[in-house]
RNA sequence: GAUUGCGUAGCGAAGUUGGUUAUCGCGUCGGCCUGUCAAGCCGAAGAUCGCGGGUUCGAGCCCCGUCGCGAUCGCCA
């Protein structure tokens, strides 16, 4: 084999991995910034804003970390600087009172760009960002998401989903990776995306659903799994997307659904208390207090309804609007203080073929949705795990037993009680933080307009 | 799929019963400015008013069509 390059220097790089110089970066961070008082350091990060007074040029540096103020006087500031450049700072740790940022600034003696950036952004990065139109926030993502407190959303978000497995850990439950690519509708309707797989069809799965169960089948009893879930519905809502991240677990040996919602009552305890722990800053920036539940009232389905009746509010051919959704939430919170209820005891007829039925209620379930102001933001219950029931329900549900043998194989062989449920971590994260439209949770939404970016 | 609303510089908006050169703020570009933090002051560029057609002496404005977008509903987390 031969190569345009000699053997001495590809030797030369070859033998760099082995004997590599390590990055010794004695680079400071913005949070760490007070413990380098009348030092003189090195800081990297990005532009975030500018005020430029002529003689004196006031900078505002960002990292990873936060903020701080650079000061840049005399000679040095005669650096033409556009804002989100990327740039590496030396300078000397400085206390000063008029610095907006822990009354530290850095004085400025050095300065490197590293990355220029171009001068035509299509908004003030490091402005108030609230006046401009979602679309615009959307269609230029990857320059909105560099705001501060646009990207804050998804560090609230990552907290909520580190917290869910962080929890169910702690529970003995098994974190399982389900596939996406599936031959297979999940729960019927014409709402699944087809793909093409091969020389195959295939679909994009709704729901880990039938995987979680068969995961409970295997022995380990209790699995959870973060992931994505596709629904091909053309709906156009400030709550609904086509792709969004699913929280779901599922446990078996349950006595009833009441085990799964006192799970998930501690579950989200531990939720909101991390969050709140952690993101008070975050918190008062979106003026949301975060009121932790000791316990989550659970009304039965019906009494919802009436409840919603009373308030004006008519049922929608046997379901609950979501405009009555609203009002009951709102009714709860006035009565019980509480931000969550659960509705439990949906129909049968609204709900999936595997849904147990409440053997106290002929034609209602033991499932259970739970709402968080005014949203829906969980679905779950208790499943059939006899192999017969399951299979006539199929049958009674209009879908063809044989097309879900796989599913089956799992309740033939010996299935312990379970039941489980599905968390939208978008839908979440919108309600903690009180933002008006799920796709502002949402690094790079997917609707039905919008494929990119 | 249904209902409803909106398309005016890079962004956010105003534009009267149809009337001359389409207005304002932010941003951009140039100049001044040593304590800014929504910096300030002076100046400049930037818009075939989504697109096509019609009515009219005259259309950003009225009518028809079309495309795009938002919101609500069905459905759902």
């Amino acid at each position: 084999m031969s190569s345009v390059y000699s053997k001495e220097d590809i030797k030369k790089v070859s033998d760099s991995y082995s004997n590599r110089e390590k990055n010794t970066s004695d680079r400071v961070f913005c949070t760490n910034l007070s413990e380098q008082l009348g030092k003189t350091i090195t800081m990297s990060g990005s532009i975030y804003k500018i005020n430029n007074l002529g003689g004196i040029e006031f900078y505002t540096l960002r990292d990873r970390t936060g903020l701080t103020q650079l000061v840049l006087e005399g000679e040095i500031a005669r650096v033409k600087l556009t804002p989100l450049s990327i740039v590496q700072v030396k300078g000397m740790v400085t206390k000063e009172e008029r610095s907006p940022y822990n009354g530290i600034e850095l004085k400025v003696t050095e300065l490197t760009i590293l990355s220029e950036a171009a001068s035509d952004v299509p908004f003030t990065v490091g402005g108030n960002l609230s006046n401009l139109n979602l679309p615009t926030l959307l269609d230029n993502r990857p320059i909105s998401l560099r705001n501060i407190e646009i990207l804050s959303v998804f560090k609230v978000q990552s907290e909520i989903a580190g917290s869910f497995a962080e929890f169910l850990r702690l529970h003995n439950f098994t974190e399982i990776k389900t596939p996406k690519i599936i031959s297979n509708e999940t729960e019927g309707g014409s709402n699944i995306f087809e793909i093409k797989y091969f020389d195959r069809q295939a679909f994009l799965a709704q729901s880990p659903q039938f995987y979680k169960q068969m995961m409970v089948g295997s022995g380990l009893e209790r699995v959870f799994e973060i992931g994505p879930v596709f629904r091909a519905e053309k709906h156009n809502t400030v709550r609904h997307l086509n792709e969004y991240t699913s929280l779901d677990f599922e446990m078996a040996f349950i006595k009833d659904e009441q085990d799964l919602i006192d799970m998930q009552e501690a579950l989200l305890i531990h939720i909101l208390k991390n969050i709140k722990a952690k993101y008070s800053d975050v918190l008062e920036y979106f003026g949301q207090e975060i009121i932790i539940p000791t316990s989550i009232p659970r009304i039965h389905f019906i009494e919802a309804l009436e409840i919603a009746d009373k308030l004006g509010v008519k049922d929608m051919d046997g379901d609950i609007s979501p405009e009555g959704e609203k009002v009951v939430c709102k009714y709860i919170e006035e009565q019980y203080g509480s931000q969550f209820v659960y509705i439990v005891g949906y129909p049968v007829k609204k709900r999936p073929m595997y849904t147990m039925q409440d053997e106290r209620l002929p034609g209602y379930t033991r499932s259970f949705d739970l709402l968080y102001k005014g949203l829906e933001i969980t679905t779950g219950g208790q499943r059939i795990h006899n192999y017969e029931a399951l299979k006539a329900n199929m049958i009674a549900f209009g879908l063809n037993p044989a097309a879900y043998k796989d599913y089956l194989e799992t309740f033939k062989f010996g299935m312990p009680p379970h039941g489980g449920l599905g968390m939208g971590l978008e839908r979440v994260t919108m309600k903690l933080l009180g933002l008006g439209n799920v796709r502002e949770a949402t690094l790079f939404p997917r609707d039905i307009g919008r494929l990119e970016p």
